[in-house]
DNA sequence: TATGAATGAGGGTTCATTCAT
DNA sequence: TATGAATGAACCCTCATTCAT
């Protein structure tokens, strides 16, 4: 395992976060964040994330700021609009799912056994959560987006690339396709807390590995999926 | 081809309108139902249907009015709630991929390749929209819903085992995965009229279709999803 | 009974309609009036008044004319607008309650037994819905009005001039404060069919009589009502 | 006055402020209630009880909302839906119309002049707007309801038990009686801002009153009428 | 800083009235 | 003529966002 050189991430599993404030927090600022301010910053962003998975995008952000234990007014003080604390879940939700791609590199002999803990391991990370990046008005660059999907596509990508060289994933696939088709299976159903759904999700999921493993069984139509390749032309 | 027998559905393809009110508009009644109220009970449905795939199920609906020509409050004449609405839109294209299932049984010589067929040409009919079905606080049990599904579902069977007969088929997955995974992945992103997505969803259903074909690669998890099985406990 | 001359109503009791339409209906005009039309006019004047008393003024006119057994296009050819049916259910209602105080003038020998008798006909009359002539906006000089009131008064003033004459009924109070006050005591409760509620008007209708009876127990403050006096001015 | 003893109300005229929420005010609480919101809440019942009274109780929220001079949403913060609104109102002028028969009881020396002093008294309260209470749908034994209820019933009970010992009150009529009829003689005249309507009200009451009087001039129908008994049967 | 309160814009729905069969 | 259908204006209510304590 980890065999393998130049291209590769680091496969170094540090425990990150994963709220995605990281460096924010690390870094002595003018005004030193307090810690209390610290501590809400993430128990909103933990309760939207929650709440985006039970209840939908659509939540009401009171129903956020109830769930974090903490006003309205203090959610909007730490995240001006719906939109910032939406891409602050997606970055928070994408790190997590970084650090359990590293960790299955790390960890797991067998290439595409990696690959197969990795796409489990990110359901169970509400990686269907990212389906708002798909949706319109999401904007898809912005900076503090792009280092964390950076860092969450080099990893997979040196999932897929491993499980490659070893034979044991078909070669028409880019980490596009793996990441957009994980994030609709495990799309979360809106106003549901259904239990029952994680179980048929792991089904779903694993029958789309066995569709990725080598050796294809059909021709892929079109192109590889990209988040850029999403992009609306109207 | 459609060479089975008892249990299969018959292969009439003759082409029912999809809109699930066939039987009504068929039929004299007391009350005639005008020519120009059933036009625009159709046009609505069109277009909740178009509005439900580009803009999501919250769309308002003053918008779908808008979309269909009429008034808003013509659309509440026709369907009293929101919820009468959806449900016509999902019996709609339940019948539609109904159909689609039935077509792809009568002229596809190879069982698989009629199973893939079926796949990509619901996909086409937005099957994706069926997603509310899995939400909270849908009836999944209204009886108009329920003959339709069970057209719907008596197809996909129909289908399933003549790929399983053929052995083409694993033997693990049964009609609901089949049908709730597709929805997973056909599902439409809110918010973007994404002409680019339709491909890429293509070529996650190739992958998932080749992930269901035998010999299976791989021990599912779990037991086979069905509607039913998507209930809450709460 | 009825010993009286010149100024007393003439004490015919001659069943009149009470629709407040028998002139029309009786003299032949350019376009006689269908018989079903007709039928139908004096159905929804019905059903009005029924409803406006079962569920208050605001009663939807669709529910009106589905009580009436007619279509809500047909009650806007009899009557424009809201107000005009509202007249016509008045002038209804006035008609029966002047046609229930010559009555008690013909039959009752005793001058305040047949007030007492009216006033307790009137409210099974439902006199109450005369209320909106009191409300606002509503117009109580128009003349198919002014017909039918004058009736009423006429023969109520007839009730209590015998009344007062026998000295049985105090000075101070005139045909308004009766009508007024009645049309209060009996108005009917908004939304509720309450059977119960006409067995208590009746005490209160009885305790009110025994206030007008003569000897007066106190002084009355301020002026005698009219439906004049009611006028805002704003 | 006021000689009786045990059974009667405390005639303390302690000023209330007749708005039903002067303990929750007065009593510091873990949410203290801001001073601001305290003002604007009781803004918002003081412009829905006058317009309840001048347009009847349709009125639109807005536009009590915009009588209060606060945003409409501020009203709906306060009284979750429009019941809650009215049963405030129907409180508070249920609170004012009792402080003013205690008061009656403690400073009026013969006890009809006490009761007719509260009869015209709750009229300039308008007591009139308790109309609701008899409508249907409105939740008549709801607790904040009750108490303020008992409050008043128990001292328009004492004034007629003082009038009665005193032999001035006839003694077939109970407390359900009064107040039932005087809401209704004072009910307002949806959509009359009518100032002369007072003038005419106060003759009606003064009239009602004499009935009132011993000795009673006829038997009167029915039993006592009471809240409770207007429930409807269905 | 954290918070409860206030707000205006917008969506859902009803209903008086008009239209077309 | 009688009617079902269509319509827009108005109301109720919610929620993202701003304000004031």
């Amino acid at each position: 395992m980890a065999t393998e050189t130049d291209t590769d991430v680091d496969t170094d599993t540090s425990p990150d976060t994963g709220t995605g404030i990281r460096a924010d927090a690390a870094r002595p600022r003018a005004q030193r964040p307090r810690a209390d301010a610290l501590r809400n910053r993430e128990r909103i962003v933990s309760a939207a994330r929650e709440m985006f998975v039970e209840s939908g995008p659509e939540v009401p952000l009171d129903e956020i700021a109830r769930r974090a234990g903490v006003g309205n007014a203090t959610l909007y003080r730490h995240f001006p609009d719906r939109t910032e604390l939406v891409r602050h879940v997606v970055v928070s939700v994408m790190s997590r799912a970084a650090d359990r791609a590293r960790a299955a590199i790390a960890e797991e002999a067998d290439p595409f056994d990696a690959l197969r803990r990795f796409v489990h391991a990110a359901a169970d990370e509400r990686i269907g959560a990212l389906c708002p990046m798909l949706a319109d008005g999401f904007d898809k660059e912005h900076p503090e987006l792009l280092a964390e999907r950076e860092r969450l596509e080099g990893a997979v990508d040196s999932l897929m690339r491993r499980a490659r060289r070893a034979g044991r994933l078909r070669d028409d696939v880019a980490v596009g396709d793996l990441l957009v088709a994980l994030s609709q299976l495990t799309r979360p159903l809106p106003g549901s807390a259904c239990m029952n759904f994680d179980q048929f999700v792991h089904r779903h999921l694993q029958l789309f590995l066995d569709g990725l493993e080598a050796p294809a069984r059909s021709a892929l139509p079109g192109t590889p999926a990209t988040w850029e390749g999403l992009r609306r032309e109207s």
